[in-house]
DNA sequence: GATGAATTTGGTACCGGTTTCATGAGTGTT
DNA sequence: AACACTCATGAAACCGGTACCAAATTCATC
């Protein structure tokens, strides 16, 4: 394993063997006016034959811009992240930036050295995709950086934080499932304290409450987003003295784990029991029964975040465009006759 | 929104604050031996007051080494790849390095347009994974750069390429069908020209061959590793006048995709067909039922990629260890009576 | 052909660190 | 007390670019 990793050619080199200036190839290079057409065609052929490539590093040191976005993601966790972060990602290809991911693992602490390590490396701007810093210190990044946060809702941040309206997309799939005839609804939550879980803990309530059913904590279970919990939940509600035809959870993963406790009861999906969840992630249109589900535009919410961020790198206005949830309808629901 | 963005303090300004040079604040950042106590504690308080925080582009310039490990990922595929991913994030959280991931989303062309921003950003050192950049190119520029592949087997590259054992994988899961009884078992492939289909296609033929049954072409369907083309063999499979009592897989979403078939035609499983994935992606414990299949240590697969890579710079010898497949045996298969 | 403006150029001072080198101070040995 | 040697420190060169400024050239106008 002994490779002589050839030294790079810097712009020295390509200006000698031009025979003209650094700064003229430099200029070749950001492609500013003003250069001779034959100096360039020279400057040109030096590169290509020298195969040169710019050492961002300087650049960014000079410049004393990077071209680089950071961003934060949390692999751990939900697919609904990972599509962020994905349409993050292809929505910067199309800007002059391009990104640096770091994994914030869900962790606080994690995080915020995540994000040290982006300043560090001088990025220009910064995508928050969820997380978990409080805002106190975002607010404190947020004097440091051009900082957007994807996927979490932020006090007082009127622009610079984009996320779905988690309360009309519970809303609306209790609604559904009261309109299929279901007035006995279990509800599956999320992690207490997790923002998103709250919002969708009160789109239910509300939908109910405004059905005039009465909200019934014993169709009740906390669980923590997992499929565990879904099963979990699943056994405690069924084990329970109350009756019910239909469960809301909090999102798909928790459903497709209630779906398989009561695969193991003998329960049938959907003609005994309903089933809905939240999300709408790849799988869930192939599982048995496929699963109705509120879609999250993930991948769209990403790319606006992006395109937020260039624009206000670039100091551009840029409105936002509606994303909304949008209830999918497929096989887990049955009307209750 | 308009923020001003106070200029970072750099390490002139602690200079000045703890009365020392340059010199010597580097030092101490570097936890060069040879600096006065006592200096050494001016400089830190210094550095704590002004909230100093190193620029790693100039670090990285002057230093010749940028810290910085790059990653090419891709996004959208199966769960396999990105638990490799976090595999590598995790272990290089252990190392001085951090790693910039920049998504070749299965494309040769934006794959190698994302090594040469990479490159241009000086990275130490590169790991893909998995790939479609053509071995050519990939020796090209394992002269440029320390390189490291995961999840992709490359001809003559002894070290430097880490990847699973398709072919064992598949042969297990074909030889326990076999031993459940089953012995007309139908076989939805790949992508015909991925390296692992073909590996687990060979693994499943093996088998079969070994134990004295006929390769059946009439039970072969090829899918392209998603869930779609799973329902799709399921639907060719039963069309045709060919009875088979067991489905092998390629991977788990086709698998879950047949198996969303089989349900539509009414078709129980595993009473009246057994079926068996490949990859163990998180939702196929949770299915209905839950989906025998082969696991493979992606996330190891991962850590041991950025450790090899590490250990390279470092130069470093390292033996990595021994990584294979495993049968995770659920619910799906039935004995054959 | 001279004059002034516009356009190309090269020189050079940075950007914020690291690293080499020489100087100065401190320690020990004979 | 003189000499050699180690250790700590600052000065300055350098990493590979960008950007400002002034000199040189081109061009148009009178």
């Amino acid at each position: 394993m002994n490779r002589k990793h050839e030294k790079k050619s810097t712009i020295k080199d390509i200006a000698d063997k031009a025979k003209v200036s650094k700064s003229t190839v430099s200029r070749v290079i950001n492609n500013s006016r003003s250069v001779n057409e034959k100096k360039r065609k020279a400057v040109l052929a030096a590169m290509k034959k020298l195969d040169f490539r710019p050492n961002q590093l300087a650049r960014g040191l000079a410049g004393g811009r990077s071209n680089t976005i950071g961003v934060v993601t949390h692999d751990i966790g939900s697919p609904f992240y990972d599509s962020v972060a994905r349409g993050v990602a292809i929505e910067l290809g199309e800007s002059p930036y391009s990104p640096i991911f770091v994994d914030g693992q869900w962790k606080e602490e994690v995080e915020e050295d995540a994000i040290h390590t982006l300043l560090e490396r001088r990025v220009d701007g910064l995508i928050l995709i969820g997380g978990t810093v409080s805002q106190k210190k975002l607010n404190k990044f947020r004097d440091e950086i051009p900082l957007v946060v994807a996927g979490r809702e932020i006090a007082d941040w009127e622009d610079g934080c984009f996320f779905i309206d988690n309360f009309a997309g519970s809303y609306e799939a209790t609604k559904y499932l009261i309109e299929s005839g279901h007035t006995e609804i279990a509800f599956i939550g999320g992690i207490k304290n997790h923002q998103d879980a709250i919002r969708r803990k009160k789109g239910y309530t509300q939908a109910l409450i405004d059905s005039g059913i009465e909200v019934n904590e014993a169709l009740m279970f906390e669980g923590d987003f997992r499929a565990p919990s879904g099963v979990l939940a699943a056994e405690s509600l069924l084990n329970r003295n109350t009756r019910f035809s239909a469960i809301f959870a909090s999102n798909d993963e928790m459903a497709i784990g209630a779906r398989l406790y009561l695969y193991r009861r003998g329960v049938r999906v959907p003609e005994d029991i309903s089933v809905v969840g939240f999300d709408d992630q790849p799988t869930s249109a192939f599982v048995t029964p496929p699963l109705t589900t509120v879609r999250q535009p993930a991948f769209e919410l990403g790319g606006v975040a992006a395109k937020a961020l260039v624009h206000l790198l670039d100091d551009e206005p840029y409105d936002l465009p509606e994303l909304s949830t949008k209830l999918i309808i497929r096989e887990s629901v049955a009307r209750r006759k």
